[in-house]
DNA sequence: TTTGAAAACTTAACACTGTTAAGTATATTT
DNA sequence: AAATATACTTAACAGTGTTAAGTTTTCAAA
C-alpha cells in the first residue's frame, strides 16, 4: 500500500504544479491570453497530460477560483477582531475592494467569467468557499440587525444589495467603465467614497 | 458626385448589415460563440471582406454596444413624466434591471466584456452612448439632492454607488452567481426588493 | 468602345486555439 | 521473462482572428 500511497501523492503534486503555473500565467498574462499550450509548456508536460489530471480548461479555472478564495480569505483574517457588525461588514467592503484591485486576474476568474461556473454545474459540485464567504456576509448583516443597527429587512435582500454594490465597484473598475464617470485617478478613491457613502446611509440613524 | 455618394450610401448598408447581423448572432448564440466567419457567411460576403469595413471583430463589438444603448435608451423612454426625482431614479434602476435580464447578451457586450472598451481605446472615440446614460443618471441624483430628497453628498460617490449597486445585480445574475445567495427562481424578485430596499434606505427621512 | 486604373472582393495561408484517438514508452504484477 | 496496467506523447481535427497576395468588377479617361 505504501508504493501506491506515494503514487497517489505523486499525482496529487502535479496536479498543484499545474494549478500553480496556470495561476502564474492568469495574473502575469491575463486570463484570455493563457491557453493550455502554454500552461503545459511552463509545468514541461505534453498538453494532453494536462487532460489526464483534469477534465477540461475550464476545471483548471475552477480549481483556480478556489485558491483566490483562500488569498481572499487571509485577506479578512484581521476581521474577527472588530466586535461592531458595522464596523466589521464595512472593512469587509474595504477588503473586497482592496482584493480586486490588487487581484484583478483573480477577481476576474472568481465572479466575472462565466468558466468556472459551468464547470461548477458539469463537475456537480458545490461552490464551496464562495459559499462560505457569502454565508459570513449573511451573519454579519443578521448580527447588525439583531443589534438593532439597522433597519429590518430580509436577510438575503440586504446581503444581495452590499455584494452588488461592492461587486459593481469592482468589476466596473476591472473593466475601464468608472473612469467614464470620473477621471482615472480618482476611480479608487471614489470607489471607497460610494462604500463609506453606503455605509453610512444603511446605518440605523 | 452623385454615383459617388450612392456608392458611399451602399457601404453604408453593408456596414449596418453586417452590425445587425453580428448582434442578431450574438443574442441567438451568445457572444463568446460567434466568429467573423460565422457573420460572414451570415450576410454572405467572405470573412475577408469584413476587413474591408471594420479595423478588427472588436470593432463590431464596439457598434453592436452602440445599438444597445439605443435599445436602452428605449427602455428609459417613459421616464420623462416622472416628476419625482426619487421615483424617477427608482425607475431607471427598475429599467436596468429589466434590459439587463431580458437582454444578457447586449449587457454583456456593454459592460462586462472587455473587448469593446479596448477598440475604443484603439479608435481613440469617445464612449457616446454610454457618457449620455451617466450624465442622465448623475442629474436625477444631482435634482434629488437640490430638492432636498437625499442627504447631501458628492454627485459622483452617490452616482457610483447606485450604477455599480444595479450593475453588480445584473451581472452576478447573467453569471449564475446570484443564485449562490438565493434559490434560482427567488433570484430576480430578490434582485427588485434589493434595489427598492436601497432606494428606501437613501431617501432623507 | 477600348484601355487602364482604382475599388471591391476572394483565395490561401499563418499562427494560433481546445480537444481527442491512437500510439509509445515506462513501470508493475504475474 | 511475459503480460498487463500506468503514464505520457505524437499527430491530427476542427475551429479561431487576421493578413498578403491575387482576382474580379466597376468606372473614368483616351
Amino acid at each position: 500500500m505504501s508504493i501506491v500511497a506515494r503514487k497517489e501523492k505523486q499525482k496529487l503534486e502535479i496536479r498543484s504544479l499545474i494549478l500553480e503555473e496556470s495561476m502564474k500565467l492568469f495574473v502575469e498574462e491575463g486570463f484570455s491570453k493563457v491557453s493550455v499550450r502554454k500552461i503545459a509548456e511552463r509545468v514541461q508536460y505534453s498538453p494532453t497530460t494536462l487532460y489526464l489530471y483534469f477534465k477540461d480548461k475550464n476545471e483548471i479555472l475552477f480549481y483556480c477560483c478556489e485558491s483566490g478564495f483562500k488569498k481572499m480569505l487571509e485577506h479578512n483574517i484581521t476581521l474577527g477582531l472588530i466586535s461592531d457588525p458595522i464596523e466589521r461588514l464595512h472593512q469587509m467592503g474595504v477588503n473586497y475592494l482592496n482584493f480586486g484591485l490588487e487581484y484583478p486576474e483573480y477577481y476576474d476568474l472568481m465572479f466575472i467569467q462565466e468558466a468556472p461556473m459551468s464547470a461548477l454545474i458539469d463537475m456537480g459540485a458545490g461552490w464551496s468557499s464562495g459559499d462560505q464567504a457569502l454565508e459570513a456576509l449573511k451573519m454579519i448583516v443578521q448580527d447588525a440587525m439583531d443589534k438593532g443597527l439597522l433597519v429590518p429587512a430580509k436577510v438575503e435582500t440586504v446581503a444581495m444589495a452590499v455584494w452588488s454594490m461592492v461587486h459593481g465597484l469592482v468589476s466596473l473598475a476591472i473593466r475601464q467603465r468608472l473612469d467614464k464617470l470620473v477621471p482615472a485617478e480618482d476611480v479608487e478613491k471614489t470607489m471607497h467614497e460610494s462604500l463609506d457613502w453606503l455605509l453610512k446611509t444603511m446605518k440605523k440613524a
